[in-house]
DNA sequence: CGCCTAGTTGAGGTAAGTCAATTCACGTGG
DNA sequence: CCACGTGAATTGACTTACCTCAACTAGGCG
């Protein structure tokens, strides 16, 4: 089973509320559910005609792996994440997704993805929004990476997971349920394992937050997000609709 | 001036060539022409209402601007480059575009955009996998900094620009024209700028490369490519109209 | 000339990595 | 019940890649 004490709908997160219709039109995408167990690939680096997939339940992380064995990984997805989207344009995938916890998923074909996002435009626009935040975010990352230090960058990313967490529903700022490991972290975060330890138990000592087999508790949540430096505008994109007329005024 | 020796016509890198058609609604969307001169903002972080742009002549890059003062440049905008095309669908820009050299750019307006799209599906084919192919180029840049070393990174991140200019016949395995310097190279690699400066000193005594005034000489391209486990497969994406169904076999 | 920016180099400090040992939680099977 | 194995977390001792600070050089330009 997942994760959370409560089953939840399928949800996609489109930092919107949805229609009726759109609701069916995202129902009927979610008919190929798939399960994987703990560790397997939904998407591999350089598989060819990869498929998009919509996360129901469970958690995933997508990842890199470099010709000098190193991994590193780019973005850890939570239930209602859109994953491979970027893969349906290009040739091969550029990277793999590999679940972290038993998962269940949706395959969505490229035509069933075509046909959902002809009669609803609405959703179409959604997931190009959902591509743009999840840019926004790489982008994010690579900032954290290459300019914050290691207590910086854990106390941002653990902020980050919470806020995203906080907006299905499986968090507050008390805390979330979290099954990543130091070694998954570790190759998030470009750190090792070791240096992760030792970051997390500073972080305690601090008093702002307790990660802990499984869980993740903030002591201090307003004193973290100052330290960290975390400002969540970049995940609060609201109500992209507006935005995008040659989507939402299609069919004249 | 520009930094090249002959002036270009503006061009789309599509990856794919494009017929008569498009290339006349391309040239109409270029006829809002915009100058720069070097340092000045072209889109700046926290804006609204932000356009996109094609980038005619010169370099630019894209950066944020993090709460602790520090920088990090995501991407290098060479010639050909289109420029804030998320900037569109999010709400405020996530970051910032700045000139490198004096530079032209064609402002495209959300309408004319809107046009152009519909009147040339291809091209909007085009512009999605020109976003794809930013955000893979993202990822390679992430997992750079997060899991190569100084040298390695330095020296992929030179592979991966010469690459690009190949393709828009701005180099040569032999080298390429190079307004970049020290501290931009740093502020784009999460490094300092002495350590950088070391490190082209390093990848100059192994033979691999010179670094100098406004030049990088690749010494021994082979070489370079294999030290830095370097594979252009993410930049080499082909043809991907075939593969987007909904664009391309619009209008039944 | 004097100022400015970019590049270069040295000396010393520190954040993070490496290696290795220990503990702990947990299953599993004798 | 306990011995055993396994994967994760923890901690210590030591190394190193990169940073910081600071000085100096070289070129462009009013």
């Amino acid at each position: 089973m997942g994760l959370r004490d409560r089953p939840t709908e399928p949800t996609c997160d489109t930092g919107d509320a949805i229609t009726e219709t759109e609701r069916a039109v995202l129902e009927s995408l979610c008919r190929d559910r798939r399960s994987f167990r703990v560790g397997l690939d939904i998407v591999r680096q350089g598989q060819t005609q990869a498929a998009a997939y919509l996360l129901v339940d469970g958690w995933a992380c997508s990842y890199k792996t470099l010709p000098n064995g190193a991994r590193q990984i780019a973005n850890i997805h939570i239930p209602g994440d859109f994953l491979g989207l970027r893969s349906l344009l290009l040739q091969t995938s550029d990277h793999s997704v590999e679940t972290i916890t038993d998962a269940v998923v949706s395959r969505i074909a490229t035509q069933e993805l075509y046909a959902a996002v002809s009669g609803a435009p609405r959703l179409a626009a959604a997931l190009l929004w959902s591509a743009s935040r999840d840019e926004a975010m790489l982008l994010e990352h690579l900032s954290g990476i290459g300019r914050r230090d290691a207590l910086e960058r854990v106390a941002h990313f653990l902020l980050e997971l919470g806020t995203r967490l906080m907006r299905v529903g499986l968090g507050t700022r008390a805390g979330y349920r979290c099954p990543l490991n130091q070694y998954i972290l570790a190759d998030t975060l470009g750190l090792t394992p070791v240096h992760v330890n030792r970051v997390l138990r500073k972080l305690r000592e601090m008093g702002y937050v307790t990660v802990r087999a499984g869980d993740v508790v903030f002591d201090d949540f307003g004193g973290l997000v100052a330290f960290a430096g975390f400002e969540a505008a970049y995940l609060d994109q609201t109500s992209p609709l507006a935005r995008i007329p040659f989507l939402s005024d299609r069919n004249p």
